[in-house]
DNA sequence: CGTCTTTGACCCGCGC
DNA sequence: GCGCGGGTCAAAGACG
């Protein structure tokens, strides 16, 4: 399905270096690059050394202009989001010098997912896997990106699409890598655009936090998802978004204006890790799952996830159960729920598929880098430049495929992994894991075989 | 044992 | 100055 990621940044400084390392990533390499100034092949050509890709094959204003020893490191969880989205891509930046538009400096926190405010969204071409965001260089993304007001050529709110309504990405479906690039659209406040939810924050002691908070130097990103419908609900299922990184949730707020409750993780991938993420469903698109990302991870993506105790338990035996209660989140919620899971639902609720959304949004990820390929190499041009309506993904059965995908979201949730190798994990999984792990490029298999079986 | 989730309390900035 | 609200802390409990 249509799946839209909003980038929200707030004078960002370059921070959220996470975010920018996915930039380096196979689907990321071009991203800097606008959607009509690189090939559509060009984002494909990766390195298999996340280390060294940046200076082959993304240009010089993506990783390179960090200066972040990690800042090559393509943050998995981007690239996942992004992969997961496996079609089309929206990503809304929001430059609070130029595109702020509802935040007007009150340290209240509007619903981020109220999506009122007319923030840009920005839609990268289709050759745009990855959003590069560099504010640092001159010639960042955005400044590439048009943030046209003007644009009209957004369709419809993504968020309020029925496509992205669906909130959901079946397995298998067809869908081009991105929408057009012209989504963009900084005057519609329908757009799926996050509000700017105010001040960002920085990790630390309290009292930074709350200086953080009101940081207006501080960046942030937010990620809009589709995600399960509200009524799924692996309550416990509040899972981690599988991106190699380790989140910790310490905490959960209701937030105002909103029936959805906003959880808080911190990465816990690495001790002193900054890298915080807000994860709340979108009050006006209950489908729509809004990641906010804070501050910046410190660290190199774990290799391995130090945080499996935590990222699998809600897997089996509750979750296991519920797996295949999750059948249809958008069509038929199921009703098994067991007590203690039915009373959490209403908190966990917006937030567990959220992060399930994100995870899981990765399974399909081989075979929608295929399909998207081969959407590129098909279609490259007729997605250039903002034609909205030629974006048809093929959803033979959306329902159905829903189904299947929601199903196998416990699956992959208790292996985040296995959203990267939904196959061949069976016996030597382990050693899969440590292998690709240690060659995070490696983790897809770009020759175009189709390993995927969905 | 280590890590995670949950959740009430606390802190702090902003608006009135 | 007070109240509101968001963000964070930290204890308790759960899980692998």
């Amino acid at each position: 399905m249509c799946t839209v990621f909003g980038l929200q940044m707030e004078n960002y400084q370059g921070d959220l270096n996470d975010i920018v390392r996915a930039s380096g990533g196979p689907m990321g390499c071009a991203s800097a690059q606008a959607s009509d100034t690189v090939p559509a092949s060009s984002w494909r050509q990766f390195p298999s050394d996340p280390l060294n890709f940046s200076s082959s094959s993304m240009d010089d204003h993506s990783v390179i202009a960090f200066g972040d020893p990690f800042s090559a490191v393509r943050d998995p969880l981007f690239h996942e989001l992004d992969v997961a989205a496996g079609s089309s891509t929206y990503y809304s930046s929001h430059n609070s010098t130029d595109q702020m538009i509802n935040n007007t400096g009150s340290t209240t926190v509007e619903d981020t997912s109220n999506f009122s405010g007319a923030s840009n969204i920005v839609g990268f071409g289709h050759h745009s896997k990855i959003f590069e965001d560099d504010m640092r260089s001159p010639c960042n993304i955005l400044s590439r990106i048009q943030i046209s007001p003007s644009s009209s050529k957004l369709p419809v709110s993504p968020c309020d699409s029925p496509v992205m309504g669906s909130g959901v990405y079946p397995r298998g479906i067809k869908v081009p890598a991105v929408l057009p690039s012209e989504m963009i659209d900084a005057s519609s406040s329908k757009s799926c655009l996050i509000d700017n939810t105010g001040p960002l924050q920085i990790s630390s002691p309290r009292n930074l936090g709350m200086k953080r908070r009101l940081g207006k130097s501080q960046a942030k990103k937010v990620v809009c998802i589709p995600s399960p419908a509200a009524t799924n609900s692996r309550s416990s299922g509040e899972v981690v978004p599988s991106d190699l990184w380790a989140w910790r949730k310490y905490g959960q707020k209701p937030i105002k204006g909103s029936p959805y409750p906003r959880g808080y993780y911190r990465c816990s991938s690495s001790k002193g890790c900054s890298a915080r993420k807000q994860v709340e469903r979108s009050r006006t698109d209950p489908n729509m799952l809004v990641i906010t990302y804070t501050s910046e991870h410190n660290h190199p993506w774990p290799t391995q996830r130090n945080a499996l105790a935590g990222s699998t338990r809600s897997q089996p035996s509750k979750n296991n159960a519920s797996a295949s209660k999750i059948s249809s989140p958008c069509s038929q919620p199921q009703n098994t729920v067991n007590p203690k899971e039915e009373l959490k639902e209403s908190s966990n609720d917006a937030l567990s598929p959220a992060v399930a959304a994100s995870s899981t949004a990765s399974a399909p990820v081989k075979e929608e880098i295929e399909d998207i390929e081969k959407q590129l190499d098909t279609d490259d041009s007729e997605f250039g430049e903002g034609n909205p309506q030629t974006y048809r993904p093929a959803l033979p059965d959306s329902s159905q495929q829903s189904e299947d995908f929601f199903a196998d979201l416990d699956e992959l949730e208790a292996d985040p992994l296995n959203l990267l190798f939904p196959q061949g994990f069976s016996t030597d999984q382990d050693e899969r894991k440590e292998k690709k792990a240690m060659d995070p490029f490696s983790m897809f298999d770009w020759s175009g075989d189709d390993g995927a079986s969905f």
